[in-house]
DNA sequence: TTCCGTTATGTATAAATGGAAATAGCGGGA
DNA sequence: TCCCGCTATTTCCATTTATACATAACGGAA
């Protein structure tokens, strides 16, 4: 295999707004590799995704958003870069306090959700 | 435009397995529309999707599922149907539920998200 | 036996998605 | 002045995904 996968059986959140997905796990992971790797391209280096997909995912974000998640540098002697803004940690933060909401042992009903699952797929192994 | 789409921002909920979507809300909305109309042809028509997509759905959800979520029949003097079992039923009313807990009325969380995004994507106008 | 609408499945085509690569501009340092 | 790695964007191509269409079986009624 190429790439690991979660394995494990799991809730995923998404906030959409018309056609769009303006915050999910992915749009989520990218902020949050950016934050951590200073650029664009070494988040998606990281990530394993191309930069023209990680500026549409940003850009979507920033569609939607009342501010910008991120702030670009290009030039300069950093060569460019760029980091989240105050207000992208502030969407960053609010939609992994959310996520935390969904796990077992805040939400009772993504147990029950879980227990419905096959063996096979191993709610808790 | 050829398909009213949900215009208001909303958060969605899926229950991911692998690779494998197990029930989101597509899948969700079509287990209710087989309830309602009987059939997964007549499902299908209402949704404006594909049979073999609609079919490719609910295989899924049985695979990932301890149980069937429909069962079938093909011919007889109803010429055929479908209709989702107690189990499907049990699973609809799960996800549901977990999907109620995602509004605004019971979870801060998702107001405060909400409240980040641009006055366009009106949060409640 | 023929007819009906459905389930179930395969095949071929169209549409959407994503990536690879090329290009231009940035701006400080050597 | 040239060089560097990054941002930003376009074009082209491969992959994926979904649709359209065709087919067979089902089983009760006429």
């Amino acid at each position: 295999m190429t790439r690991t996968h979660h394995q494990h059986p799991r809730f995923q959140l998404r906030l959409v707004s018309g056609k769009d997905v303006v915050i999910g796990p992915g749009k989520a992971d990218l902020l949050d590799a950016i934050g951590r790797t200073g650029s664009i391209s070494s988040a998606t280096r990281e990530m394993g995704l191309s930069y023209k997909k990680a500026w549409q995912l940003i850009n979507t974000m920033n569609e939607h958003f009342a501010e910008p998640v991120i702030s670009t540098v290009s030039g300069g002697s950093q060569r460019g870069g760029a980091e989240l803004t105050d207000f992208g940690h502030r969407v960053l933060e609010q939609y992994r306090a959310l996520q935390a909401r969904l796990t077992a042992e805040n939400a009772p009903e993504t147990q029950a959700l879980l227990d419905l699952l096959a063996p096979a797929d191993a709610p808790d192994p």
